[in-house]
DNA sequence: GTGGTTCCTGACCGTATGGTCAAATTCAGA
DNA sequence: TCTGAATTTGACCATACGGTCAGGAACCAC
């Protein structure tokens, strides 16, 4: 008799609860904030009785902290286009790209993370205090360089980087907005692209790196 | 006997109330979120029981819809320096000077509008329909002139406005992280002036409104 | 003063929330 | 099949929340 479909293991059931409880979260913790957000909801989200999510997640915390960090995660992987790069205009160029497809795929995540540090990161304080920070020195470095080699003009590289990922996660945390505007729906494709063709257009002529 | 200081009348006394609650109520929803806000804590800040809040707001929502609107108001008087101008160089960077004086001066306002729209602007979505959406329109229509008129580059009008609010918005939202990586002191005077000079620089060469 | 209106506030109420717990069920290995 | 550990869940609890209300205080026109 072939072996009915039943080959998960232990472990890799544990791993496929937590991931649906984290995903139902990020969406209710994006929708309502980590004050607005209830546990029943998450709950009924993911499926599961309150209790289980009690189970893999002692405290409301807890879970939240996990979202927060998994977005953390992604974003700075997005950080290797960046120093893969030959110059200004090919690794800020791709940044961007990549963090214009992170909010149009993970709007919930980049929400949960402004939602957090808006008021005042209590729970991830110590990761911008560390990772990010070196992160942010490391990068800023790589765009001084290219400021000494005459690659692109001589803007503060602080400045250009806050301008990175205002404009980039402007496109998730005030999607509503801009649905809004667009006349109710939702960007298309075509949309999509033409927003990230603008942003870099702007920011790459904008700091010279061009022409 | 000279008049005790007592000459603020009944309408007056009324305000100042609706004042110091409404300054409470805009710290509270900044720091918490509409759902993490309590109306008790609100009360602690403005010094008054809590009871005397709902004299004079009937209900959570019906005080945070206020302090929403405050916000709005602001923003919109921020446009008047947009039309005044006569070209992109001025106009435009009239506006970014203005919406980073804003997001200096009342970073919380700028926060509970920016938690609203997050989360779906539930309380104002009858506003962004209305008002932004003909704001919006309207200041589109004054940079397609000036793209016209050959005074600055072609590119998307609705992309460059989500650009100019989302950079100048980002040093209120995100102050808590620029502190942060500003080595955990809140940016200095040079430095305001710093990052309102660099935004202006990037952006407005970043049209072609600089040559 | 006096009557009436506005303003203020402590005490209270129903509800919803985060979290607990013990009993029941499932599952892996021997 | 048996056993112990991991998992699931309904019922429950203490607390905190938004909001109400009645009674008192302050104020103003006459």
């Amino acid at each position: 008799m072939a072996p009915t479909r039943r080959s998960s293991s232990k472990k890799e059931r544990r791993q496929e609860s937590e991931k649906l409880i984290l995903s139902a979260a990020e969406k209710v913790f994006a929708e309502a904030g980590f004050g607005g957000a209830t546990m029943q909801l998450i709950a009924d989200v993911a499926g599961l009785p309150k209790a289980n999510l009690h189970y893999y997640f002692p405290t409301k915390e807890s879970l939240y902290r996990q979202v927060v960090q998994n977005i953390f995660q992604i974003w700075l992987q997005a950080a290797d286009i960046f120093d893969a790069a030959d110059g200004p205009a090919e690794g800020i160029g791709a940044y961007i790209d990549a963090k214009m497809e992170i909010s149009r795929r993970h709007p919930e995540g980049s929400k949960v993370w402004a939602s957090e540090v808006m008021h005042g990161a209590p729970v991830i304080q110590d990761y911008l205090e560390t990772t990010l920070m070196e992160w942010t020195a490391g990068r800023a470095d790589v765009i001084r360089r290219w400021i000494d080699e005459g690659r692109m003009d001589p803007v503060d590289p602080d400045h250009l980087l806050y301008m990175l990922w205002a404009t980039t996660q402007h496109y998730a945390d005030f999607g509503h907005q801009i649905e809004t505007l667009n006349g109710g729906a939702p960007l298309s494709d075509d949309q999509w692209e033409a927003a990230k063709a603008s942003v870099k257009q702007i920011i790459l002529r904008g700091i010279g790196a061009l022409d």
